[in-house]
DNA sequence: AAAACCGCCTGTCGGC
DNA sequence: TGCCGACAGGCGGTTT
């Protein structure tokens, strides 16, 4: 399930592939994909303009053409391909280089938007810190720290945007710290110490071109329809009963808000 | 303010 | 072997 990592390395394949290109066609199939115009309005306004930027905002993918914008987020299962699938939800003729975007559970949004409008509309407009900016300080994660559950807080896409239930699950183990913690008890010196697991999971997991979980038709991809390599890293997310790389005690998971944490109970104490 | 729960959707998997 | 319910997951919405 693509979260910043992933979205990233599709954005900077999609930067290799179209950037610069004429848009000469987009054809939706699946209604539900867009949040606030129809097939029609997509195309009148879109088509003929050249892509001028591709950007990520949190788990947004972002494609400029000038004066307009598609705001995408992938959801669960959605992915970019240069070949047709067998959940094609949309085709995007960039100079005659097709674009297919794939998306099995139909998840997926498309917001189409006035570019100077995007940082004050939906869905980019309640987003919070950007967790790979150097504005983002263990300064700004105490601030944001309140007594909820430590894991609930960074997955909270209002306060920072882009983590996912995997990386949380692995910058929490990275950095010592139960899922299950009030944010507001923890240290000064923990959440500097969480900060910087937090980025350096996220750069490390761009660097792999993010996780593949399975080989179900859903799972992510990128452009090219190679796996991800991060998930070899992973050392507490999927490997419960499995032994903590760190004190070989055995991974343990606990659901919160309906999903499952993978944390080492000896490693991450509360 | 925040937690708990639902619905959305489909492929996969364990149990019988 | 085949059927079926459970499950996974992000997020918006509703209720508590």
């Amino acid at each position: 399930m693509p979260e910043l990592p992933e979205v990233e390395t599709i954005r900077r394949d999609l930067e290799k592939h179209v950037l610069d290109k004429q848009l000469l066609s987009i054809e939706v199939f699946e209604p539900r994909l867009l949040q606030n115009c129809s097939p029609v309005e997509l195309k009148n306004t879109l088509c003929d303009r050249t892509l001028t930027a591709l950007k990520r905002r949190g788990k947004f993918l972002i494609f400029e053409f000038g004066p307009y914008s598609a705001v995408i987020h992938l959801r669960m299962s959605g992915w970019f391909s240069r070949d047709a699938g067998a959940h094609t939800r949309m085709i995007m003729d960039f100079a005659g280089a097709l674009l297919y975007f794939d998306d099995t559970r139909r998840f997926g949004t498309l917001h189409l938007l006035k570019t100077e409008m995007l940082e004050s509309q939906p869905p980019l407009a309640t987003l919070g810190l950007e967790p790979l900016a150097a504005s983002f300080t263990a300064r700004s994660l105490e601030t944001l720290s309140t007594s909820r559950e430590v894991k609930q807080l960074l997955l909270d896409q209002t306060k920072i945007a882009g983590l996912g239930n995997i990386y949380v699950c692995e910058a929490l183990h990275q950095a010592k710290i139960h899922p299950q913690q009030r944010a507001n008890l923890i240290s000064k010196k923990k959440l500097s110490t969480l900060r910087e697991a937090i980025q350096t999971i996220l750069q490390n997991a761009i660097d792999h071109q993010g996780s593949t979980l399975g080989d179900s038709v859903g799972d992510y991809r990128t452009l090219s329809g190679a796996r991800g390599k991060f998930q070899d890293r992973f050392c507490v997310y999927g490997r419960e009963g499995e032994g903590c790389f760190a004190c070989g005690a055995p991974i343990g998971r606990i659901v919160q808000a309906g999903r499952s944490s993978f944390f080492c109970p000896v490693c991450q104490k509360m």
